[in-house]
DNA sequence: ACTCTCTTGCAAATGATTTCCATTATCATT
DNA sequence: AATGATAATGGAAATCATTTGCAAGAGAGT
């Protein structure tokens, strides 16, 4: 498994941003790795903590500003959902909407061709173009 | 029309305080008027500087203050649209969606059946049962 | 190694919202 | 209408998430 080629990887964001004339700092290098890793959808002061732990020097600043650069970039995505700091999480390209725990604060993907549609739909009707959408459904586990 | 029954009339909220043990004090009468009024949805400073108009002696603590209040018993809805402040809505009860006008900053409301019920299928599907939701389409007006 | 300038850490600034606290006002009761 | 208990208010200070200013530090091309 080349690491170049390894879907999400870190390569992918270093790539990122060399293309964009940025540097590849050793701090950027470590907060990169960390959302490559994907699974979940850390919040800066998250990020911040598990990046503490693979380098010290490490500021909250930086991962503030690194998320803002990856975003414009268009790297990574940033959501806020209800009542909570924003959360990061690695662009891989496929768009889908999310599911939040309400007890856990975990974040399920999903995705619905049909929602979608609909909504490019009603949009339509509405005399609008859809530049973006956010759909979030807050629940519990069904017992 | 007997301003006791017009349908999302202040009356309604103030009974509301009023059911609540709560005090209809003047600043609150006023910003209730606003929210009565409805048509669009502001946020706590537009609130605040409407308010202010009637009555100099409004604060902006007590704008977010009454907001809370009137949240918490489920009078009002408070909505956190992407990169803004809290906007605030006479929750007339019926739910809605909402499309926001990018350009304008215009909210409008729409209501899908057929997406309400996709997603009821999709938590369930996921084994979760839905608390809330949010579905915001964000676009610009089609030429 | 040298230099240019992008990045960083830290602290201070910001913006939205909440909270503290002493004063005022509402409303049920006289 | 006066009284009194306590909820509500204004204004300032506090909080939270995030951004920014600035001097020092570190990539990357030469």
């Amino acid at each position: 498994m080349a690491e170049t080629t390894e879907p999400g990887g870190t390569s992918d964001l270093e790539a990122i941003l060399r293309e964009a004339g940025l540097r590849i700092t050793r701090q950027r290098r470590v907060i990169l790795a960390i959302l490559a890793e994907g699974g979940d959808h850390p919040d800066a002061l998250a990020l911040f903590r598990r990046a503490s732990r693979q380098d010290a020097t490490i500021s909250l600043s930086t991962v503030y500003r690194t998320m803002k650069v990856l975003e414009e970039k268009g790297a990574i995505q940033r959501h806020t959902f209800e009542g909570g700091p924003a959360r990061f999480e690695h662009a891989d390209g496929r768009h889908h909407d999310h599911l939040i725990d309400l007890d856990s604060g975990a974040v399920i993907e999903f995705r619905s061709e049909k929602i979608e549609k609909l909504q490019e739909e009603i949009a339509r009707e509405l005399g609008y173009e859809i530049v973006s959408h956010r759909l979030e459904l807050y629940g519990r586990r069904r017992k």
